[in-house]
DNA sequence: GTTTGATTTAAACAAACGTTTGATTTTCAT
DNA sequence: ATGAAAATCAAACGTTTGTTTAAATCAAAC
């Protein structure tokens, strides 16, 4: 049979449930018998389906990563229409897309954001996967944070563009923290907030002088 | 028999190797046949020297942190003996002892930085023992930052010290990143380099304005 | 209505997990 | 040297893991 709709039905159901599932309690800790169970499908589906718990993950990673990133692309042709480039555009060109996966309806987004946020700081075998559909998408907005700071050294480029990545993963992964230590007063799912916040740090950052000094 | 030199040698090649492991490959990933095999002890030892792996893990965490906090509140009692203190110096403060890590000969710091910066974006149980070790140093720091940057309000601190803390745990959970987008150039093994980079990185962040406009 | 292929199901698989046991060896104060 | 405590050891414990199998069920084409 070829696709219908009833057939994706479960199919559709493992991937959900599992990406929620590897963000609340992480890849190695979620078992196949916990997902078909909250999936309501039998322990076999996901080798009939997938194969495979690895490629389970994989699919799973595959759906989001690509409107995400091509997103990420577009919104930076956008900003390149100025020459150069304003700092806050580009990050936001780059942070936006990212962060608003928690305004999904369902919440399928918010919990893969999660996922991928945690991913960045994992070791090994998972991380080789993002790594490789990142490439692009990192070289294409290092050149344009070049372009939009050309004072800068690449190195220093690298450096920060470092850091925002880390400050966004560690928004992404949770925010638990924040929300703990103000007691609420900060709230990380006001995803425009929350991006502004980080948008004007970051660039701030960019804008530091190249040797450390204060001018 | 109370403590002497062999007695405590299979228990602290336990906890090295152990560390080691988890940082190389995760918690859940790494078995105690792993860990026992690799330390040259008996697969029981784990379970008769801390009883239970997550004591292992704790007891791994408990010898690291009590230290780097300290140092960390001694050097901030050195920046406040300046009033107000100049946010390099809180930042470096905050910073300084945790990257460090990596000058350890023995390796065993980097690896437990390592450890601790997946730590921030673990979820669930194994991060809720950082939380309460950390309660004390964060609210000295974030008070140190208010009067280094009394115009911001205390929302503002709060989500850029979030940030900070969020670019450092990418920072300690690997750098392979940043040491493969850049071919090398950037290497996050020259801790003062890194140090410095990420301070003034921060630094500037914290002087950006209150609502986001750069003036 | 029968057939065909896709899907679901219950049951079993071997392997790996953390932990426990009881005997054995090592260590050191007496 | 002797006895008691500490440490190590091989072996087994009962679970849980991801995966496989073969039969049962389902859906639709002929």
């Amino acid at each position: 049979m070829s696709v219908n709709n009833t057939t994706h039905d479960t199919r559709d159901r493992l991937l959900d449930t599992a990406e929620r599932l590897f963000a609340e309690r992480g890849v190695d800790a979620t078992s196949l018998r916990h997902i078909t169970t909250e999936a309501e499908a039998n322990l076999a589906s996901v080798n009939y389906h997938f194969g495979s718990k690895e490629e389970l993950f994989r699919q799973i990673f595959a759906r989001r990563i690509g409107p995400i990133n091509e997103e990420r692309l577009r919104l930076l042709d956008d900003c390149e229409a100025n020459n150069p480039p304003t700092l806050e555009c580009v990050l936001e060109s780059f942070l936006g897309p990212a962060l608003r996966l928690r305004l999904d309806p369902d919440h399928g987004g918010e919990h893969f954001m999660c996922l991928l946020g945690r991913l960045f700081s994992e070791p090994s075998e998972w991380k080789m996967l993002i790594m490789d559909e990142f490439k692009e998408v990192y070289q294409r907005f290092a050149t344009a944070l070049q372009k939009a700071q050309p004072d800068l050294i690449p190195q220093d480029i690298a450096w920060r563009l470092f850091f925002t990545i880390g400050s966004m993963a560690h928004l992404m992964s949770g925010g638990d923290l924040l929300k703990t230590f103000t007691q609420g007063r900060c709230d990380p799912s006001d995803v425009e907030g929350a991006l502004n916040q980080l948008v004007q740090f970051s660039a701030a950052g960019f804008r530091a002088s190249s040797h450390g000094d204060t001018p």
